[in-house]
RNA sequence: GUGAGUGUAGCCCAGCGGUCUAAGGCGCCAGGUUGUGGCCCUGGAGAUCGAGGGUUCAAAUCCCUCCACUCACCCCA
């Protein structure tokens, strides 16, 4: 038997509830705050990606579906919708447009060769927004607002929001070096793992959860104190704009992202208590990303967050979500001549707007209408040879079990 | 990529060397009067016990390899 390659899955019918009220909410959101939809290809020139993620990450390094088709092209499976966006962007002239632009994805899966958990899948879909064109804070903070107002709209609870600045190109590397040199006069308390990011992504060390590590972490240089005077005063009217509008934050020194495309601001958005899986959207800007593909200057700012994570916190969170509509009505039928009428009928149903399921096959009447209470109709439609010979049908409400003899003409009145 | 745990019908699971031609529950199908659901009763279908190899007179039960899931690391959504 074949199965669904490692880290993939099927999101079955009784998962479709949860999926197209995460949609609804997205749609909603996006609408309120004048985002448009744009969709994109799932696999992009493999340069895209390496020069926009960047090559010392992680996902550039050993996580990319990167293949080459039969024209010789480099391609590769999108790890990630933002450098997509931006691509567009520029490939359709939007620097042209009035700026910012704002543009949404939804439902886009995306690719990374990882060990598969909970919460984390080779391909898993997102959601995410980004603002283009514009660097006022105010923007920064509309776009954490729509953010935490999205994941409140879902229902969810016990959120918290992480928010930390790293600074741009004139500020980062003065702390990236501040940082190297503490780290560097501590070595020997660090673990194997941080001597490698020492080397490699020093940002990174602040991460690692290794106490001996953690001592060294609480006392290494902050980003937010080396902010140029542009990027701190960004910065610092960025959390006045979230306290006007009464969004609780928690300055996070150690949060850094794993993109290297990231300027001054980022911000992750988890449940409280999450697990190392807990994410469940994350972002910031990404002042230089445009130019780096080619662009003039551009700064902007963006969002993204993964469905399955959002799905397995409204399950956890026990929030009810909308059932799917479904057929009301059942057309049970006995013989064959009621089964012409019953297909007559059904059709003729369908094609003024109710939703119908018919009954196939030829069983009994008991487990047609046990069927329609599977189905949970409201109503069945029964048609036998008795009512055949009158041309009439039989209502039944499945509810109460009340059961009348009418005509079929009347029956688009009765079934409301 | 590293370390650990788990893997029995569609789902939840019992069994942990011979009594297993594998139990139970949910679900599914059918019957319980002649054309009627939901409750109840009865019956039925459905499992090469994740896959392959090995040990043994004997393996769902022990060992190895592989596959998948889960947890931690890592990374991130």
């Amino acid at each position: 038997m074949y199965q669904v390659p490692r880290g993939t899955s099927d999101i079955l019918p009784e998962e479709q509830a949860y999926w197209r009220y995460v949609e609804q909410k997205v749609v909603n959101i996006c609408q309120l705050y004048g985002y448009e939809r744009l969709d994109s290809p799932v696999f992009e020139d493999t340069g895209l990606f390496t020069r926009s993620v960047g090559q010392g990450t992680d996902i550039v390094e050993k996580e990319m579906y990167t293949f080459t088709d039969k024209g010789g092209n480099k391609l590769t499976l999108r790890p990630e919708g933002t450098a997509p966006v931006c691509r567009a962007y520029l490939e359709h002239g939007m620097p042209n447009l009035p700026q910012p632009v704002k543009l949404y994805y939804y439902f886009i899966p995306v690719f990374r060769y990882e060990r598969p958990q909970a919460g984390r899948y080779r391909q898993h879909y997102q959601f995410g927004f980004e603002a283009i064109g514009e660097d006022d804070p105010a923007l920064d903070a509309e776009v954490i607002d729509m953010a935490w107002q999205f994941f409140l709209s879902l229902g969810l609870r016990h959120l918290s929001l992480q928010l930390n600045s790293i600074g741009c190109r004139q500020c980062r590397p003065i702390h990236l070096n501040a940082l190297k040199d503490h780290y560097a006069r501590h070595t020997a308390k660090l673990c194997a793992d941080c001597k490698v990011r020492l080397e490699r992504n020093p940002l990174r060390l602040l991460d690692c959860k290794k106490s001996s590590c953690q001592v060294v972490a609480n006392s290494a240089p902050r980003s937010t104190d080396y902010l140029c005077p542009q990027c701190g005063a960004h910065f610092s009217r960025l959390k006045k704009y979230l306290d006007l509008l009464e969004i609780p934050f928690t300055l996070n020194h150690r949060l850094v992202r794993g993109l290297d495309y990231y300027t001054r601001t980022v911000f992750e958005i988890q449940p409280r208590g999450a697990g190392a899986q807990g994410t469940l959207g994350g972002g910031g800007r990404y002042d230089d990303l445009i130019e780096e593909l080619g662009g003039k200057p551009t700064p902007a700012i963006g969002l993204a967050a993964g469905i399955e994570r959002m799905v397995l916190n409204l399950k956890k969170q026990a929030i009810p979500v909308p059932p799917l509509p479904r057929p009301r009505v059942f057309i049970a039928h006995l013989g064959n001549e009621a089964r012409d009428e019953a297909i007559k009928l059904a059709s003729r149903l369908r094609r003024a707007g109710t939703g119908i399921i018919m009954a196939t096959g030829q069983r009994s009447l008991k487990a047609q209408l046990r069927q329609a209470n599977t189905a949970a109709t409201r109503h069945a439609v029964i048609i036998g040879e008795q009512e055949v010979k009158t041309g009439t049908v039989i209502l039944r409400d499945m509810a109460n079990a009340q059961q009348k003899t009418v005509i079929p003409a009347d029956l688009p009145g009765l079934l409301g």
